[in-house]
DNA sequence: CGGTAACCGAGACGGTACGTCGCGTCTTAGC
DNA sequence: GCTAAGACGCGACGTACCGTCTCGGTTACCG
């Protein structure tokens, strides 16, 4: 992903994906002449916003403001201002993987020691959901998306899926080496893990911490352990 | 609170809950000339509006409407449109546990068979959140709660915690029968049942089923085996 | 009309003015019941406002507010903020006027001389037209007079007949005594000398001046003056 | 100006007239943009409205319906509804004379006869106040304009001034002509004439007409008679 | 190399809803 | 039965943004 030389990951044609004339509404727009400069400010102001005001307040106009931009070039290539802030937010991420390191990305490591591989990246995201630069955005996406079911497809497709897929590939590893039980259910193993964590992050019931993290992991590969 | 037949009757005074004269903006008003049938009227209105046409698209305004109410009286009364329809639906619910039964209300069943008592009602969970009745409003009052912590607490402790105590105390039960280990935590036990529920219903990542409530049951179980 | 014991000019009961007890909408409230205490505070209240905020800022309910009186007890008594002022008006007047002298109150001096009794009592009502004590209501009066004729026939019978009936009284003395041509229409002679004071004060064209006074009496007694 | 052939056409800036960049509140609209076609709108809306309902009865809601426009772009040119209807008067006479005759206006003619003169204008000036159709917008404006300063002095300014002005041009070629007193102040001659006239048409004393016209011309000139 | 067809900044436009203010009516207690 | 108090249905206020629509200007391709 980080080899990916296009910044512009999905050129987000706001009508139809393969037509490529649209006899339709309003023709697509012609994404080669699209303004990079423009781009990358209403990524900006849209994040700058979002963490400043929240995401209520932001508005499409103030984005525009913000980024010296007319409106029009942001409803030329965006339908929605949460559409705007889940591409920014993509765009923020990928840049944040850039900067970290080339190829392995944010691979669960495989020390064998399944329990402590898993700690680790529970522990991991913890950290995350308690830090403001990331929590403000990241909620306001996941509650646009619970109510907006495209946009929370989106959402899925674009953040949670990639991080659920680095849990089942350690988790299949983890199968494969005998530290679980063979019949387990991948899918069903990870949302265990995540399940509880997001649950606690999204209605604030108790605080998020790391013995937590830990003692999540241990009920779970609890109920995981192979059965002699 | 079964005890309670009317667990909504706080007259929701928007400022302090203590302090008898707010010095603050606007004084609170007499709640004891409210008037229970414009309160009434909100409520189906706000409901049947939310139902129909989604939450975004219900406006203060729609609900007066609707109401046959002034728009000051919504106001009088309530901060904000999530406000509203939390009320909304806690009277809802207060009113059809009411019709329900008197006592017994929606405690889980304790037939010593602790799997099948939890399949039971994470069955019946599953079903409830697959009614769109239930759904709509519940999720856009979760996606509000998500970005507005004051509603999110609201919403927590009068629809979320109440329901996770259920579970608590069933969980308790098995422990001191002997159903589970005696060091478990009942309430990551709870939320190792319930967090992977939620994660799918919000995140719509793969279809609710009672298939999947079972397996649910079955892993956590597992994993809170007393060990020999 | 100083000597008039009694301070309830009119009681100005809303609806109909000779049937005792009116079948029709709301029956007249009993004005023998009624409190003198919140009927002066209502005035006070209602000039106090007036001169601070101007009569279009002024609203019924801070009127209320500020006499410490129930909205219900101004609407039952008048039937617009502009009555309640218009009264007020007059009350004040009335009160001023017995403050000042017994009898004679202002009759216009006739000291023989016309031209010189006419620009004492042009001068002080250009002085009275500086005044900002008397300006504001005024201004708001006639106000609202233009525009609603209920009103205005009220503030014209009121307060701006009976000084006109100073001036044709004194006109009328002159007009005997040879002063002026006997021919003399004396209310059109008390228009040329009101009219255009009136005029420059309503539209702010011109400063209002005892010279321009002085000018304006000059110029009418000339137009006057008895033909050889 | 009778030979501008619209003298309303200044594109009425909000703010400031000078100053090219406002550092004030929300800065003024780009008035070259502006829509001629919602100007047009808006000015007949208010007039039907005024003329129908009365202008207190007049909401800036209502213009905007009726008009076909949203309520901003009337917010946007005007400060309030008297500005509004004040513009629409203005053009709605500048649109009457520039229909009736290209040159001359309605400048005061000069036959030689000056009481013959002053009494068709007047009598005209007499027509024009008991017709309906300009009396409900000239009655509302002239009593916003008392109220208002800012509002009479474009009032005052853009409406009555222009008339007055014909008036004093008159008086002037009759003194130069010998027609009356050379040390006549002409200014003082046009009040004469209008005050008394203005008067009653404002406070509504007695009816409006053309012997009364007639009669105010008599007296007056026979004040300013060349004495001998 | 001169058209011309897009994007772009800017912002006016017709709208919808906001949250507030005040209207005039009605209800409730208190005297 | 008047009074103080104020909740109520209602209508308008003036503001904030929405999403659409011109309007020059500035590129960048194309004949």
């Amino acid at each position: 992903m980080s080899s990916d030389p296009n910044p512009s990951r999905t050129p987000q044609t706001p009508r139809t994906s393969a037509a490529p004339a649209t006899p339709g509404k309003t023709r697509a727009p012609d994404a080669s002449r699209r303004s990079e400069r423009s781009r990358r400010a209403i990524f900006d102001a849209a994040l700058a916003l979002v963490s400043e005001t929240g995401y209520a307040k932001t508005t499409i106009e103030g984005i525009a403001a913000r980024a010296g931009v007319g409106k029009q070039t942001i409803y030329r290539w965006w339908p929605s201002k949460a559409a705007v802030l889940l591409d920014a937010f993509l765009d923020l991420a990928a840049r944040a993987s850039e900067a970290l390191g080339g190829t392995a990305e944010s691979e669960i490591p495989d020390t064998g020691d399944l329990a402590a591989d898993l700690k680790y990246v529970l522990r991991a995201t913890v950290d995350e959901m308690n830090d403001p630069a990331f929590e403000v955005p990241t909620r306001a996406l996941a509650a646009e998306g619970i109510v907006d079911p495209d946009l929370g497809a989106r959402f899925t497709e674009a953040l949670l899926e990639p991080q659920l897929a680095y849990y089942t590939r350690r988790i299949e590893a983890a199968r494969r080496a005998g530290d679980i039980a063979p019949d387990t259910d991948p899918r069903l193993a990870v949302e265990l893990l995540v399940g509880p964590l997001h649950h606690r992050w999204i209605h604030r019931t108790l605080p998020l911490t790391h013995a937590y993290a830990d003692a999540l992991v241990d009920h779970v590969l609890r109920g995981l352990a192979p059965r002699p």
